[in-house]
DNA sequence: TGATATATCTCGAGT
DNA sequence: ACTCGAGGTATATCA
């Protein structure tokens, strides 16, 4: 990894034209090939960068000056020309043994599947990952009635969950063995746009709460 | 903007759980208090970060070693453990004076909307940005009969962008004022698949060229 | 402050 | 190579 300190200039082409004006910034040219440009604000987005597969091609001078151009596959290309460095320095980092997550949304399936109840009295689970022919739903189960419904699983519940819901019930409803077959979108968190086109369509909405789920499924909890 | 490579374990507790085991990074602590933990790949993504606001706090002895932990207002922490420090700097870079792009959606809007004939002779526009309980709909202009069109706009045109469209002309042709409305979907590139789908659904294609429209708009073209 | 739409989204999984 | 879905999405804009 290859940090530089420098005032330059940067022009990006490719899905898009972008300039950025002359300026000191941070570049990071990585092991990968792929090389970012940084301002003293904002950690997570560079001001522009190029993602690997990319090629970078170096034409400097001593002082470090010069033209940087990294380009890649799809014909995109970011120029960067380096006005003045005032910092070059070279580090061996290996490769990065990775991230360690918990709590995404498998973990949200499994614990509502186990508490099937928590959508309705007299709910029974038919199956999770239901598979169709447009991929599987979440979870399929029964209400008291013995109707069939169909549960589309997100931690934040916007439009496109319930395009996806609404398209694996009406899949779900051309097999007489299942239809009448009703849907709730259930999530975290429910947009208001999603909770008009969910009740425009006949889907139920329900709002989860994670760690009242997880407090119910906690061992010290089972007192008997 | 300071710069550190050192040998880090790191873990993040907020929105979910993560925990980096020991290995060399980069870390950048800039001016608003942000902090980002790179590896040696991906030019875009950190591994780990903390975007502003948050506050840094430093309990490092004078290697520099020790723990850094970034929090935020919402209870979000990123700790640091740095175990062993191979570089570190610190940069004066001052403010960005920031991005100038070109070809983004909403430039092509505003282009589109002023020349609102370009989707047809007679055309005229009765919005931009018409609100509607699902999303505001890019376009809303009459034909030369004086019928109602829904323009959606995209650079790159997929089957999600037809989807969007659709729903709109679904809730539009409910209001006796503007139905019937048909649609046009506009687009610098259409996927043959979202063609296809638009085609089905009744709903128009026509693909823009941003450089000829910009063409029109440019003050030097007009010669009368 | 909250809601919404965009993004050179990125990134990974599956086909 | 392409599609699809998720992301600690981040970020800007607008009510």
């Amino acid at each position: 990894m290859r940090l530089i300190v420098a005032r330059c200039t940067v022009d990006y082409t490719g899905r898009l034209s972008a300039h950025l004006p002359s300026a000191t910034r941070l570049i990071v040219a990585k092991a990968d090939g792929s090389v970012a440009i940084h301002a003293d604000d904002r950690a997570y987005k560079p001001l522009n960068w190029m993602s690997p597969p990319c090629h970078l091609r170096i034409e400097a001078d001593e002082a470090g000056t010069g033209l940087w151009s990294v380009t890649n596959r799809a014909g995109e290309e970011l120029r960067i020309l380096l006005e003045e460095v005032f910092h070059d320095s070279e580090h061996e980092l290996g490769t990065d043994p990775g991230l360690v997550k918990d709590g995404v949304e498998a973990h949200l399936q499994e614990l509502l599947a186990l508490h099937i109840s928590s959508f309705g009295e007299g709910f029974s689970l038919i199956r999770r990952e239901f598979p169709t022919a447009i991929g599987p739903v979440d979870i399929l189960c029964r209400d008291a009635q013995g109707a069939t419904v169909a549960v589309e699983i997100k931690r934040r519940g916007d439009i496109e969950g319930v395009e996806q819901l609404t398209r694996y019930l009406e899949l779900l409803n051309r097999d007489p063995l299942l239809a009448p077959v009703r849907g709730i979108f259930a999530a975290q968190e429910i947009k208001p746009q999603a909770r008009v086109l969910a009740q425009d369509r006949g889907i139920e909405c329900q709002v989860i709460d994670y760690d009242v789920l997880r407090g119910t499924d906690d061992p010290t909890a089972r007192l008997f």
